[in-house]
RNA sequence: GCCCCUGUAGCGCAAUGGAUAGCGCAUUAGCCUCCGGAGCUAGUGGUACAGGUUCGACUCCUGUCAGGGGCACCA
């Protein structure tokens, strides 16, 4: 049996509209694949639908021709004919493909014989792939909303990875600048404020308490005045990797904008771009004319008092990730980013390359609440809830999990009463439990797990649900990479537990036939592998027991 | 004023333009002599409003209303 059976049915129905005198080539964008019991067929096509204006006639009639021309042509197919059971029209005019359950029972016995490696498709093909995100200035601890980038970004560079793209995690360090200088003056004052003087602190200044411990710090390394604010920004660093090490980040390069800077790369970039006609002068400013790629106004890069905005470095930085041979640029920003996505762009498309060559994810704002009730500040350090708080409080896997939970491009309330409760009210529990459970059944089962065993006694309609809700998971890697959001695995792990649970409340597994309880733990074993690779790919650990 | 996100059951949310709009909480009634009851079954309750596109709209477009966020020669 061939793997790739959408492939096949694709060039069966282009054959039949051909045949049939209906249609030329419609290729892509005819097949959906529905496995779940819920919908008609194992496969469907909408094909008569999208002709029936083109062809002035009803979409049944369409699709009956259709029917009929599909139904020679698979006559003549060897590998079809024995696959497919029925072809159908049903609904407003929807042509169905009905699959003999071989073809589940096969796709189930390659889950359990090859494991997780079955699960993979390449759709990466090793493309290079650059996703930078959290990207916190070292100033302070890192936010929630930096958490809920760090969970997003981590977990689609997981599934990029897994379906086979080959992916960096990158940290842009903004370790110089003015917030460095307003962080060396913070720590400067309050070492003052240590040695007995009386001081005014001012309001833009770094407050939180751990400004204050720099500053003993430094006065007992004797740090002289003009490097307090590297100082203070390594120190920081160091918290930050060890808060992102906790949460189960690990970014393959950290790129410092003080490197950059020091590269002359900025400065390149402006001769380049100057050279294209992109740059002007005007009221002693420097402007890139982002105008010319759909911005709706140009951007100073060199302001009048010769120092350099934000943006300067930033175009010079985004174009060093393409010369550093990654052609697809994933940035997560946060909502307060979204006004710079147009610039940003036309620095790189000023530079020849496609707007679509870099994805802006914007990641919505989380708001943590306590029973219903927001807080709205941290009672320990000062201005914002940390990550850490939330790590203490509820630990990595759960913390992930609610993060992830909904489209990124959404708000997102994370109680951490719920997620710490152990019920059903908590979707980390629920899905961590229908592994553990799994784990239990196999563990108290003496019966091997043959390679070779008849899966096809697995006919309740439970089993055969269980079966194709597995086979849904490469569907679902796929809708993350469409649509740049890792979040719909954890909507599908949650419905393939539900699934899983209510097999095992209607049907036994042990004590069965050795026939029906090597096919059931087969079945079972093959959640578990799906289950494991998803969690896996949240960052979530797979607890054996709980 | 301009831009972004959101509006689905009392609450929190799901549904790659597709067929009967799903799930949890709350609430009501049930299910453990038996593989983990951290589970399962059943009942209640429905797409903010007005147009449009489409064979077909929670989904796309326009407008209205409501909530949240953002506008710089800051980073």
């Amino acid at each position: 049996m061939k793997n790739d059976i959408q492939q096949e049915l694709i060039a069966l129905v282009n054959a039949s509209l051909a045949h049939s005198g209906l249609a030329a080539d419609y290729k892509d964008d005819i097949f959906l694949e529905l496995p779940t019991d819920k919908r008609f067929g194992d496969f469907t096509t909408n094909i008569a639908l999208k002709l029936s204006k083109e062809l002035k006639q009803p979409p049944r009639v369409i699709a009956s021709q259709l029917v009929e021309s599909i139904r020679k042509e698979i006559k003549n197919n060897a590998d079809l004919k024995d696959l497919i059971t029925q072809v159908k029209v049903e609904g407003a005019g929807f042509v169905n493909f009905y699959l003999q359950e071989n073809y589940f029972y096969e796709k189930l016995r390659r889950i359990i014989t090859q494991g997780k490696e079955a699960l993979k498709i390449d759709l990466g093909k090793g493309k290079k792939v650059l996703i930078e995100f959290v990207s916190a200035n070292p100033t302070g601890s890192l936010s929630v909303a930096h958490a809920r980038q760090a969970a997003v970004g981590d977990c689609l560079a997981n599934v990029l990875s897994f379906i086979g793209f080959k992916v960096s995690r990158e940290y842009y360090l903004n370790d110089e600048g003015n917030q460095i200088n307003i962080l060396g003056k913070s720590v400067q004052l309050r070492l003052k404020e240590l040695k007995g003087e009386s001081i005014e602190f001012p309001q833009n200044y770094y407050q939180g308490d751990y400004i204050k411990d720099i500053a003993q710090e430094a006065d007992n390394k004797k740090i002289k005045e003009e490097d307090l604010g590297d100082f203070a920004a390594g120190h920081i660093l160091k918290i930050i990797k060890q808060e992102l090490d906790d949460f189960g980040v690990k970014f393959d390069c950290w790129y410092s904008q003080k490197e950059l800077a020091k590269s002359g790369k900025v400065e390149q970039g402006f001769e380049q771009l100057k050279q294209k006609g992109f740059l002007y002068e005007q009221d002693g400013a420097l402007w890139f004319k982002s105008t010319a790629f759909g911005d709706d106004k140009d951007r100073v890069i060199i302001k009048s008092d010769g120092s350099q905005t934000y943006l300067a470095p930033d175009i010079a930085y985004h174009e060093d990730k393409f010369k550093r041979g990654y052609s697809w640029l994933i940035n997560l920003w946060g909502p307060d980013h979204h006004g710079y996505i147009n610039r940003i762009k036309a620095s790189i498309e000023a530079f020849g390359h496609k707007k679509d060559d870099l994805s802006i994810v914007i990641v919505q704002l989380a708001t943590i609440f306590r029973n219903g009730q927001e807080i709205q500040m941290s009672t320990r350090r000062g201005q914002y809830i940390t990550l850490r708080e939330v790590l203490d409080e509820v630990g990595a896997d759960a913390a992930r999990f609610f993060f992830l939970m909904r489209r990124t491009s959404s708000h997102l309330d994370f109680d951490l009463e719920v997620a710490k409760k152990q019920s059903s009210e908590n979707p980390v529990y629920y899905v961590q439990y229908a592994h553990a459970r799994i784990c239990s059944i196999l563990r108290s089962s003496s019966v091997t797990i043959k390679d070779d065993l008849d899966l096809s006694v697995l006919g309740e309609k439970e089993e055969l649900s269980l079966i194709k809700k597995l086979l849904e998971f490469e569907a679902t890697l796929n809708i993350c990479l469409v649509t740049s959001d890792p979040y719909m695995l954890t909507v599908y792990l949650q419905e393939l537990s539900e699934s899983f649970h209510k097999f095992y409340d209607l049907h036994r597994v042990l004590g069965q036939d050795d026939a029906l309880t090597g096919a059931r733990l087969a079945l079972i074993k093959g959640v578990k592998i799906v289950l494991a690779s998803g969690l896996g790919l949240l960052g979530i650990t797979q607890p054996e027991k709980m």
